[in-house]
DNA sequence: GGAGGCCTCGGAAGG
DNA sequence: CGAGGCCTCC
């Protein structure tokens, strides 16, 4: 570590960070040094000679776990590796695994995550035969989780008459019994959802003084990153694990809340004070990011928030530009403004495309953007959507391994017990839950102990049954004794997985088969390397030998971090909602859509509280930007396939007018006038009422990203089928799924003629011609 | 069992 | 409009 290190900070950020004993909380102003005050506090208190195994600092994401455990690296060492750094969920998790025979569950416990709990509760609706109209299982989950996160058990909700009352008002009454069930069949399966990791980890502390005492004990320093995140349950383990040394220290800020539709609870800010009288409060008001135009831009906008601590954010930097404020007349005007202002700023300046940024209200909105910039060939990387460990083919891997490692798991059970299909159908299956049901017995059991007389199941099917159990059961038995790698790549092939796919010559199929070996991969530096982020509970050293499979299950239903893969091309503008751009900077930001009832969102207008978390997102949105903001809005836009109108939002009026640029009337910047001259055509401007959208916003779009990924030759987007009636016997065509093949015959009369082609590695397949889109690839006979 | 039709619904999203 | 879930038909 470098000898005057806390030369690096500013007055209150050296404070922070000295003050190690005792109750802080540090109040971080946007572009603060917030990760750096974190950081630089653990990195002193290491120093100082405290224990790294002492110390727990909890993010809410992986990413700001791994980033400041290899900044804190950077400056302590190797020795950083023992914190107890990681999110809180994964914390608790390794805490509950440990722990876990304390509250009746296995240690190998699975974690559902969102779809596991969805699909339980799909099949449990089904078994009450309720509606799931009604019933929403999201909306029902919805309710349960806001109680698990109040520390309510399904007997507090039974319980408690507003709940109830709530229930029987929307007309949904079972929720208390369905919560019941949920939890039972949860508990029955060996699972926990995530908000059981912390109403769990709670409960263990609650009710087992031995094991709160060892962690007290143990964790003499914690922190909270993000604490205007935290839910009530997070709020009282913390407190909870901090109470015998009080040394918690929490760092947030107030004014960029933007999670209260999932729990968050600003007022833990509130309470924290109430908690801790002798709280020591530090502000990081200087910030290092932005321009003073973007700095008070943003104040003034947030200024008119009721609910907020005192807090003067104020910036050293130059003035910098003025706030842009672009208005358009469409949604394709807004997206080409956008683009092309990036286009010839990108030209003319010294920033590169990964030094912009898009931010908009809803995910519906990048379609217009992606289109502009795809028109002007400027390469954009959209972050979020589907995480690796959520696409289909990879779930259905791992279903299976997380049935080695905990059969009862009743959802992984659910997904694979007939696929890849082995003859064990839904009738089948229906009696086996039925079975379950009766006895009590999880699923597993039923299967496992399958009886002769078992519902009247087939002695064919019941012998598939037997098979598959057993299958499951010699997975079982081999996790200890084979490394993750081996049993991997053994259960991927004996359960017909890899083949199932192989065989699938489609586009799809080869990427899916790209992806489970990119997971079996990872396994493999697992086997060779492991990999676990936290310590054991215990603070003993890992076990040695081998790296096994149930090993690296353990954590991998909390990596939901989404894609971050490289394709080498780094250098992409980015495209993301404003809620995923919290905690990030680029040089150039564009904020789009502002307009009343999106941003803020007609959701949020009929209640303040609901309306000031809007004016906090917007807050976050703009004080992304370091150097120059856009903020466009437009005066029409496509929403669910209709044309409305839209007036700008209220709080483009509540940006004081000294840090705005002179008005930028509408068409100014237009598009027509600079690069979009040497592009296609383009319908001219006014894009108003009763316009149809042309025929290149109508297209289907292949991101840029999965263009490179499949070799670049796969264009969705350009698939015209030709005239079915004069597709005939010999010729060469193409399908949007299988790709080309060869026309062997046609029979039946228009419009229900069929043909059969052949397909290279997929064989003959039968095609309505009404139905199947195929294009003429050569009409040589 | 799988593909396609029909219906519904529509905010943001970490673990 | 488009995605996702369920239902139906072959």
């Amino acid at each position: 570590m470098e000898k005057h290190y806390l030369e690096n900070l500013n007055d209150p950020q050296r404070h922070a960070v000295e003050c190690t004993d005792g109750p802080v909380m540090i109040i971080a102003g946007a572009g603060s040094g917030k990760t750096r005050v974190l950081t630089y506090r653990v990195a002193h208190l290491i120093k100082k000679g405290v224990d790294p195994f002492s110390i727990l600092a909890l993010t809410f994401t992986n990413k700001a776990a791994r980033e400041m455990k290899g900044r804190i690296t950077g400056m302590s060492g190797d020795e950083a590796r023992n914190l107890w750094m990681g999110t809180f969920h994964s914390v608790f998790a390794r805490i509950l695994r440990f722990e876990a025979h304390r509250i009746g569950y296995p240690s190998n416990f699975t974690i559902y995550d969102t779809d596991d709990s969805r699909s339980l509760m799909r099949a449990i609706l089904k078994e009450h035969g309720l509606d799931d109209k009604t019933y929403k299982p999201a909306s029902v989950l919805g309710r349960i989780s806001s109680a698990k996160n109040n520390l309510l058990s399904w007997k507090s909700y039974q319980a408690n008459d507003e709940l109830v009352n709530d229930d029987r008002l929307t007309g949904r009454p079972m929720i208390g019994t369905l919560f019941e069930k949920y939890v039972s069949r949860c508990f029955r399966s060996g699972a926990m959802d995530f908000d059981d990791l912390l109403y769990n980890m709670y409960m263990l502390l609650k009710n087992h003084p031995d094991v709160l005492n060892k962690y007290q004990d143990k964790f003499r320093y914690v922190m909270v990153d993000e604490f205007q995140d935290t839910n009530h349950a997070q709020y009282l383990i913390v407190r909870k694990i901090g109470a015998r040394f009080e040394n918690v220290c929490v760092v947030g800020d107030d004014a960029q809340s933007i999670y209260s539709f999932r729990g968050a609870n600003i007022r833990n800010i509130l309470s924290f004070e109430k908690d801790y009288p002798d709280l020591k409060t530090f502000k990081l008001e200087q910030n290092y990011r932005s321009t003073k135009n973007i700095v008070g831009a943003a104040n003034s906008v947030i200024a008119n928030n009721r609910n907020q601590l005192r807090k003067e954010v104020w910036t050293s930097n130059g003035e910098g530009e003025k706030i842009r404020v672009i208005k358009s007349v469409s949604d394709n005007e807004e997206g080409s403004i956008v683009a092309n202002s990036i286009f010839s700023e990108k030209m003319n300046g010294d920033l590169d495309y990964r030094d912009f940024a898009v931010l908009y209200r809803t995910n519906a909105q990048s379609r217009s953007l992606e289109e502009a910039l795809r028109r002007l060939n400027v390469p954009y990387r959209i972050f979020g959507g589907l995480s690796f460990y959520a696409r289909k083919e990879i779930k259905d891997l791992l279903a299976y391994f997380r049935l080695a490692v905990n059969p009862s798991d009743e959802e992984a059970l659910r997904r694979v017990i007939n696929y890849p299909a082995r003859g064990i159908g839904k009738v089948s299956l229906d009696k086996l839950i039925v079975a379950s049901d009766q006895t009590g017995k999880s699923l597993w059991e039923v299967i496992a102990g399958l009886a002769q007389e078992t519902a009247g199941i087939a002695t064919g099917t019941r012998e598939k049954i037997r098979d598959f159990a057993a299958m499951i059961e010699s997975f079982h038995v081999e996790l200890k004794k084979k490394d993750a790698y081996e049993l991997a790549s053994h259960i991927a092939s004996r359960t017909g997985i890899i083949r199932e796919i192989y065989n699938d010559k489609t586009p799809e199929g080869v990427s899916q088969y790209e992806n489970l070996q990119e997971l079996l991969n990872g396994i493999k530096e697992f086997s060779e390397n492991g990999l676990t982020d936290l310590p054991a509970p215990s603070g003993e050293l890992e076990e040695e030998g081998l790296h096994t499979l149930d090993a690296f299950m353990q954590d991998i239903a909390l990596l939901t971090d989404a894609e971050s893969k490289d394709d080498g091309d780094t250098d992409k503008v980015s495209l993301m909602t404003v809620h995923m751009a919290k905690g990030l900077e680029f040089k150039q930001v564009f904020v789009t859509g502002l307009e009343e009832n999106l941003f803020p969102s007609q959701l949020s207008l009929h209640s303040r509280e609901e309306l000031e978390e809007e004016r906090r997102l917007f807050y976050v949105a703009m004080t992304r930007a370091e150097r120059r903001l856009t903020i466009t809005w437009t005066s029409s836009r496509y929403r669910w396939g209709k044309l409305i109108g839209c007036e700008p939002s209220r709080f483009l009026d509540e940006i004081a007018p000294g840090f705005l640029e002179a008005a930028t009337p509408s068409g100014t910047v237009s598009p027509e006038e600079t690069v979009w001259a040497q592009y296609p055509a383009r319908p001219k401007g006014n894009g108003i009422a009763g316009q149809r959208r042309q025929k290149f916003t109508a297209r289907k779009l292949t991101p840029v990203s999965k263009l490179q990924a499949s070799g670049g030759n796969v264009s969705a987007g350009d698939f015209r089928a030709d005239d079915p009636k004069e597709i005939v016997a010999g010729m060469d065509v193409e399908h949007q799924k299988f790709g080309q093949g060869k026309v062997v015959n046609i029979e039946g009369e228009f419009p229900d003629h069929k043909a059969t082609v052949f397909f290279q590695g997929l064989g003959n397949k039968q095609l309505l011609l009404k139905y199947a889109k195929l294009k003429i690839v050569n009409r040589d006979r």
